[in-house]
DNA sequence: GCAATCTACGCAAACGTTTGCGTTGTAGTT
DNA sequence: AACTACAACGCAAACGTTTGCGTAGATTGC
């Protein structure tokens, strides 16, 4: 017999720690778990008496949903998987934000995976999410990936895709883009009219969506205005500082070194900015900057550069908003759909010729 | 009657599109489910014959086990939680790295949440996580985070949770930090040796670990020198770069200016630097500077920014493993612990006065 | 006063695993 | 021959939800 006042459940749930299930609520209240469950969700079955007393009594006892069971039973995880390059940089960064924001709105967590720009990184990535049965993925293609056969898994499995920023040309999916033409149009545009004339281009793999259309961009604003695209100008590369630094050293030993550059990247344009330094060439009197990307270290460089911003925010939630669609589309196999969305166009030091006729028009732009 | 050929199933199956399923493997291969599930998780009770049978057949029918069934039934879900204040920003998006490779080399997936430097939103991070069903926390605290109410609801629940970086002075938590102290030691030290003599600080919120103890480090540094703590030297501010620029400016204004700043984040020392230039003043001739944190853009600036380097990578490998022991050792509740990580001063431009006598033993310090 | 309609709730199956225990069949021991 | 011992596998419960269906009792219409 035990000592009065000590029950054999008293003592054992003082080891136990259970955490409270919606069948200890049913009990509690001497209603069913069905009841319980439903109240819980706002089931309009149920009588507004016994959903206060149920959901006064989850609070009180600290009641979590046990996430892994609902899904389980509902088929799906209410997870959404996000693949991208890196997160370090403004760009993913921000992106990622905007992801978040609208996935917890829509009542979803979100999982996030670094390819860190290797191809076979991303296929693990891929397996990893499909593994937590992740209803719905979002992917930028890291730098190195040239093929496909990675997704035909998750396409097979029937679980929504969606890409952004970064897609492979000429495959038939579900994107939200930059007009990355219009971005590399209007970069180089403004260096025209500030004057420049022999511009030169840093350009990123051309099986990547963005970096082709920045060059077509490049040279189509050139087009233009009547002026060759110069094969020696243009300098496809690996977009890190160091490819800038060497890129610029190349540029400047041709018979003609260019007056300006248009980069793809910001990062390249920081080595190609040291490099002019170290020749004594002054930016933006002697030679014009434009980036892309508009990194936070832009407005730190001296001179400040002039880039591409991206508005990545909404990029992030466009994406997401196309990936939720998309889930809730499932079994009617719509065809892919794709988004676009304008760059803006940052003014600042690094591609300003002041005294220029041109500069009157062109204000230094601020970021919003 | 159905036609020769098409079975119901077969025409069932064409439009469901189902996973396989343990229970489908042990089907076709007339076994049971436990057999198939053992099998899988390499049982040696399982014959070898058996064994292949299963594996071959899963990887022929792209068996892809549900981790949300799998973690109902064993009671965890195999994904980490982690709060950060933000990732965009050096630090905390190559701790996250660090983060990552440990949990996956573990086998735990891990769930990303940003408190934005909001402690209301750090609150609801929290309730995601567990929501979620994580089985260990990782936490940096935001900025504005002065109390610890909301992690009770952690612990009662019995989640491992270990604190990395930011902490609260005073509280009883695992945790892995940085020797702050030793950080603003050495960064100090090393603008004494540089010749300069009176030291300003720029320091976050004192209720932080971190700002508290880089200031610790400050002080006694002067102090072993011989030299006062002065008042109108330290700014306590939000570490913005508007709060440098602000600060610096105010700096200006005393009847005794500064000639080196040591502050607890580079991002400031960007705002101080655009004031220092603007007022005329050269950097490291005039005013030596030291940040912490080691930013990318540290390297970009004119000139690039002496810094000090937390090992952020390794950082979240330690914090990580801290987390899956204490998760090992889930019953016995042991006292909480604390790891210790040296920084590293990366010595640069800003803080070396040529010329001086203390240079000679101070050579630049490349990062690994 | 009786069928029809609602309201508010309960029953039980299902989601895909894991795991304690029970059950075969075979080999080895005495 | 009767026994133990062990290898190899099956049974069924359990994890915590959700949800289709069923069913009391109350209300309505005529």
């Amino acid at each position: 017999m035990l000592p009065p006042g000590i029950s054999g459940g008293a003592l054992y749930s003082s080891v136990a720690k259970k955490r409270a299930s919606i069948t200890d609520l049913a009990q509690q209240l001497n209603v069913s778990v069905s009841t319980v469950s439903r109240a819980l969700s706002g089931h309009r079955t149920i009588s507004e008496a016994t959903t206060r007393r149920v959901v006064t009594l989850a609070k009180e006892m600290g009641y979590q949903p046990n996430n892994l069971a609902a899904g389980l039973r509902r088929g799906r995880s209410n997870m959404l998987g996000v693949v991208v390059p890196h997160i370090d940089g403004n760009f993913f960064s921000q992106v990622v934000k905007g992801i978040e924001a609208a996935a917890s709105k829509a009542g979803y967590h979100v999982l996030i995976c670094q390819s860190n720009e290797n191809v076979a990184h991303e296929r693990e990535n891929l397996e990893t999410l499909m593994n937590a049965q992740v209803d719905g993925i979002l992917v930028s293609l890291s730098r190195t990936t040239r093929e496909f056969r990675h997704f035909d898994k998750v396409r097979k499995r029937d679980i929504p895709l969606v890409f952004f920023d970064r897609i492979l040309e000429g495959h038939d999916v579900s994107a939200v883009v930059i007009d990355d033409r219009a971005g590399g149009y209007r970069a180089t545009k403004h260096l025209l009219e500030q004057g420049y004339r022999r511009i030169a281009h840093f350009g990123g793999p051309q099986h990547l969506n963005i970096y082709k259309h920045r060059r077509q961009g490049y040279e189509d604003a050139l087009r233009e205005h009547g002026l060759p695209v110069a094969e020696e100008l243009v300098c496809i590369c690996d977009m890190k500082m160091e490819d800038g630094s060497a890129g610029m050293r190349q540029f400047l030993q041709l018979p003609q070194p260019p007056d300006a550059v248009f980069s793809a990247s910001d990062f390249t344009l920081v080595g190609a900015l040291e490099v002019l330094k170290e020749h004594g060439l002054r930016v933006p009197e002697d030679v014009g900057l434009v980036g892309f990307s508009n990194e936070l270290f832009s407005r730190l460089t001296e001179p400040k550069l002039t880039s591409i911003d991206q508005h990545c925010e909404l990029l992030g939630r466009s994406a997401t908003h196309l990936l939720l669609q998309t889930m809730e589309e499932q079994g009617q196999h719509l065809p892919p759909r794709h988004v676009v969305l304008q760059p803006n166009l940052c003014v600042r030091a690094s591609s300003l010729r002041t005294g220029t006729a041109a500069t009157a028009s062109v204000r230094p732009e601020t970021i919003k």
